[in-house]
Formats: C-alpha cells, structure tokens, sequence
DNA sequence: TGTACATCAGTGAACGCGCGTTCACTGATGTAC
DNA sequence: TGTACATCAGTGAACGCGCGTTCACTGATGTAC
C-alpha cells in the first residue's frame, strides 16, 4: 500500500459494532428504563460477549449517554418525516397519542421512557437532553399559531408536556378501556392548545 | 388481665415502626425511582436495621407497592386541602406547577417521579395505581367546565397530563432558565384547557 | 504471490461489591400465678 | 407486688446472585518485504 490512508476494513467493522450496540442500547434502556440492562444483556442482544464491550466505551454510563441521546434524535427525525405529510402537526399528535406509540415505548419517544431517570442523572445527560429537548420544540414550534401572540416555543412546550404526560399515565394504566380514554384525552387537550382562546 | 383484649402496647408500637418504614420509603423512592434504594439504607433511614424488615413485609416489592399507594394518596389528600382555598382548582395548578414541587420530588406528586416505573410494573402495582389515579380524576374533574359539553374528567385527564409532563421535562432539563420556562408553558397549557374553546 | 510478523476486535474467567433475603440470637415487654 | 417463664421486634452475620469492570488470551485481518 503505497497510498496513505488509514486502513480501513477493520476500523469500519469495528465502528458498525460499535453503531449497533448504541442502537440495540437505545430501544433496550426506552423498554427498561436507565438501570434496567446490563452490559452482559445487552452486548447479548448485540451478538457479542460481554468483555468487548470495554473496547467501544468508557463506561456503562457513557454508553447511556450516547444511546439515551440516539433515542432523541430518532424521536426528531420521525417529526420532520412526519411534518411531509400534508396533516403536518396533527400527524405527529395522532402518532405520540396513537396506541401504537403506547404499546411499543422501544420504537418511542424517549421522553416518556426516560424522562424521570434523566431528572435524576448528572449533568452530563441533562445538557444533552436540554440541548436535544431544544430541538423538538424547535421542530413543533413552526406549527403552532404564528399568529398568535404567545411565544410559539411555549405553545410546543405545552404541547410536548400535554403528549409525553398522557403516554406515561397510558402506559402505566391496568385498564384498557382508561388507557385508552387518557390517549383521547391527551388529543383533545394538545388540539385545543393549538388554537387557543384569546386571553381576556 | 381478665379483659380478653388484645395486648396493644408491643403491637402499636410494631404498626407504628412499620409505618414509619412505609412513610420513610414513600417520599425515598419518589427521589431515587422505584429501584434507586436498597432495604439496608431505607431501615437505615427508618432509624433500624435491615434484618428487621421481614417482620414488616413479605419482600421489598410489597413495601413499594405500600409506599407509591401512599404516595398517591398524600397528593390526593394534599389537592383536597388546596381546593378548600378560594382559589380552587387554580391553587393545585399553581402548586404543581411551581419551583417548590420541580425541586423537591420526595414531597410532591408520585406521578413524575414514578410513572415510568409504574408502567413496567407488574398488575398489581398497575392495578394500585389505577385505582388512585380514578381518585385523582375525580378530584380534579369538579373543577372543570362542567358546564362544557365534553365529559369534565377528561378534561381532568388532559391537564394532569400536561401538569405531570411539564414537571417532567423542568426535572430533566440542565438549564434552570429553560426549566422556569416550561413549568409556565404548563401553566398556560392548563389555564387553556380549563375554559376549551368550543369545537367547530 | 507467498511468508513472517504485528495488530487488535472480540472472548470468557475472574474481581470486588451491593443487592434481597434468611436466620440464630438478644433483650425488652407481656403473661401467669 | 414479686418471680418465673413466654413472646417477639429488632439485630447483624451470612447466603447466593447479578452487577460493572478488568485482563490474559485468541484468531482473523492488516502490513512488510
């Protein structure tokens, strides 16, 4: 090899493994919360032993971040794919509140799933959901009220807060039939911040 | 003794240890989530021992189960309280949604704190749960436009919905400015929901 | 192309630790007379 | 009231287990010539 560039068949395997494990983490710790998977579970779930992991990480926790933050974008993109369709916004509200979305907290917002668990780590997670969380009200702001005279980013924020709440007492919820009505309530509620009265 | 009374002083004194166990576990478990403590430092901080605890409890799920009931019902008691005020239903919303409750979780609700945990419970924590939440509903729902033709608790639902999601997102988030901004998108987002515009 | 050596992603046994739970014990309290 | 015995709430050492992390090793891949 005459031509300096860095060898790459290897570096590329290894990197591939190491986007695997991220992901394979990112939808495991939605379904069991920060503490719910071990290392040797979820290297398992990657198709490897445990002893490698330590290859690709730090630590247990800076696999957290990464993945907790890979879950977050995912939650950003599927709105900006959604926000194509010509439904827009209401898209996006159908499926956060939809029964799927409750059913399957893996392919999810990570915000439901791990909402508290981030209130209770360090600052290290907190920046980068603060910095993510920017982005999604970044994304719902575009559609709501421009014209009206309150800051669109508090009308997301609202809305946001009025989504992730429902899909957590939904998913919490024994009663089907409850489950559901919280899900119809949450729509009802987010429909009515997206116009809202005038403040007298 | 010739009364055929129970001998009280031993077992009052054990219902009273154990309530204490119960309380010290309630607002502990809303700080750290359902698994952020063992049965060593909860006795410890009951002022005990931890081989003491089987005398008390069958397993540690059973105590948590005790605790986030109780949980439950001192945010129930404390809405009761709230809504003897002339401010009614906004005193709840108001205490809710302010800094106090965002930065103290082991005196507030256990909703933020726990829902996600609750959700990947077995049904009879589930089950627990459903119930004190039909309580919450029907606490809250008096309060709402009963004279709206949408049922008023779900009307309920949908701003304990926004009011457990906001204090989620202000818990998580790094920057306090943010943080202050999303407990008043809530609190805006509720005031909406109280008087809903009337649906075309 | 073929051969000898270097690299390093991934393996799996082992570590120290904290967990939930058990159990023989203690000593303060209650009961019998 | 005093004495002898029974009860049992609480103690603390010990258990087996799963955890995050370390490390000597392996064998497939890359490099040098």
């Amino acid at each position: 090899m005459q031509w300096n560039l860095p060898p790459v068949g290897r570096k590329q395997k290894k990197l591939r493994t190491r986007q695997r494990i991220v992901e394979v983490a990112s939808r495991g710790l939605l379904r069991t919360g920060a503490n719910g998977m071990s290392v040797v579970n979820l290297m398992k779930l990657a198709g490897l032993t445990h002893g490698g992991f330590y290859a690709h990480f730090e630590s247990r926790d800076d696999l957290v971040i990464e993945a907790f933050a890979l879950a977050m974008d995912r939650t950003v993109s599927r709105w900006n794919k959604l926000k194509e369709e010509p439904a827009g916004i209401d898209a996006i509200v159908e499926w956060y509140l939809s029964e799927g979305h409750r059913d399957a907290p893996a392919q999810g917002c990570a915000l439901p799933s791990l909402g508290a668990d981030i209130a209770r780590s360090g600052p290290e997670v907190r920046q980068v959901f603060s910095t993510k969380l920017e982005e999604m009200i970044d994304v719902l702001a575009r559609w709501f009220a421009p014209e009206s005279e309150k800051d669109p980013r508090l009308l997301a924020v609202g809305a946001l807060a009025t989504m992730l709440g429902s899909v957590v007492l939904a998913r919490a919820t024994a009663d089907k039939t409850l489950s559901d009505t919280i899900l119809e309530a949450g729509r009802y509620a987010v429909r009515n911040q997206m116009t809202p009265r005038n403040q007298e």
